[in-house]
DNA sequence: GGGTACATGTAATCAGTTACATGATTTA
DNA sequence: TAAATCATGTAACTGATTACATGTACCC
């Protein structure tokens, strides 16, 4: 009975993107960086952003550890396709299965500009908050308008099931702005 | 007439780190390294984490750049002391005039997984909201004897209004993932 | 047929992280 | 007095970002 090997085969730091990357490429099959640039900007890159340069070069990574499988067109474009590999698949479930113990992070630069509001003057802090009330609007917008486009496909279940805590979010986001609004903190 | 200078005046760029920085000493008059890190352990490091080593590191960045001014005991630990500057305190006040256009970003890795809930057994899915409901328990609680703590000091008072988002958004997060223990996706 | 937006990629830099290290203080 | 924990800092590395660059398709 031979032992399940986990690790890549080459030494490469598996980081959080890179399981992103693999999870991305698993769902689609095999695809493109551009086509992994193009779900991941009405997804999962609402959460998680990160430059698409990170799209070229994680796979690369990833097809050095053998976590996937890279093919390239040798004239025009050279357009590089990438497929996840038995390996890979091993990696990812892994993870998968992995509890993870970092607590959410919510980064938020108004949230950042609020926590300091006591350095400005108060009026500062009201249009702060009518900025982000206009900014979690658009958000809001746009998930619901995702939610109503992908509501039938099913491999986007559970994309779409994440989309329900970023809609809360943002309808928490934007009661709380309200009552800033409505009533500003008073630090003296 | 002069012009006011908002920009450092030697070429070092300022990241939201950097405000973060600038603020917390701003907030706290001098001080050093360990007070800050104390200070983000139970304020703005549940928003925005980062390792200790950027307490020093950063400051220092920000003293080249003449926004901190530093002392250094010269016997014993050679503990820093540092001091906002008025060109920091320009800086600082211009950055939070400045409206920010980055959505938030809910970085969460339990949220990550179950995006590719679809490629694991449902049991798994089950199992992940279960430790995700432990730990925003866990965060909840954290979050409200804060508020009970800091209740009384007025120099808190809008770093605590930040944490009533933090805890609607541990609401939300508690009764979403108790959504997906009672009713998990079905993807097929 | 020229402009503009989409598509595709690479290179260089550095902020942020990881890892290490040691001194002081408390506790058992 | 040993051991743990708190306090304080530095060094090295690299993943992530920024910036650049060119090709292709569409539209007026």
């Amino acid at each position: 009975m031979t032992t399940v090997r986990n690790e890549p085969l080459v030494g490469v730091n598996l980081t959080t993107t890179s399981y992103l990357v693999l999870g991305l490429v698993a769902l689609s099959g095999p695809t493109t960086p551009y086509d992994l640039k193009r779900f991941v900007s009405r997804s999962i890159g609402y959460f998680w952003t990160f430059p698409h340069s990170q799209l070229y070069t994680e796979p690369e990574r990833l097809a050095e550890a053998g976590l996937l499988a890279e093919e390239r067109e040798s004239a025009g474009r050279r357009r590089r396709t990438f497929a996840i590999t038995p390996a890979g698949r091993d990696a990812l479930h892994e993870w998968l299965a992995t509890p993870q113990f970092k607590a959410t992070e919510i980064r938020d630069l108004g949230l950042l500009q609020l926590f300091f509001g006591g350095l400005v003057e108060s009026s500062a802090v009201t249009e702060l908050a009518r900025a982000q009330l206009g900014a979690h609007r658009t958000r809001l917008a746009e998930y619901e308008g995702i939610a109503v486009d992908q509501a039938e496909t099913p491999e986007m279940t559970y994309p779409l099931t994440t989309l329900r805590l970023g809609l809360a979010f943002e309808r928490a986001a934007l009661a709380f702005w309200q009552s800033i609004v409505e009533s500003p903190p008073q630090s003296r």
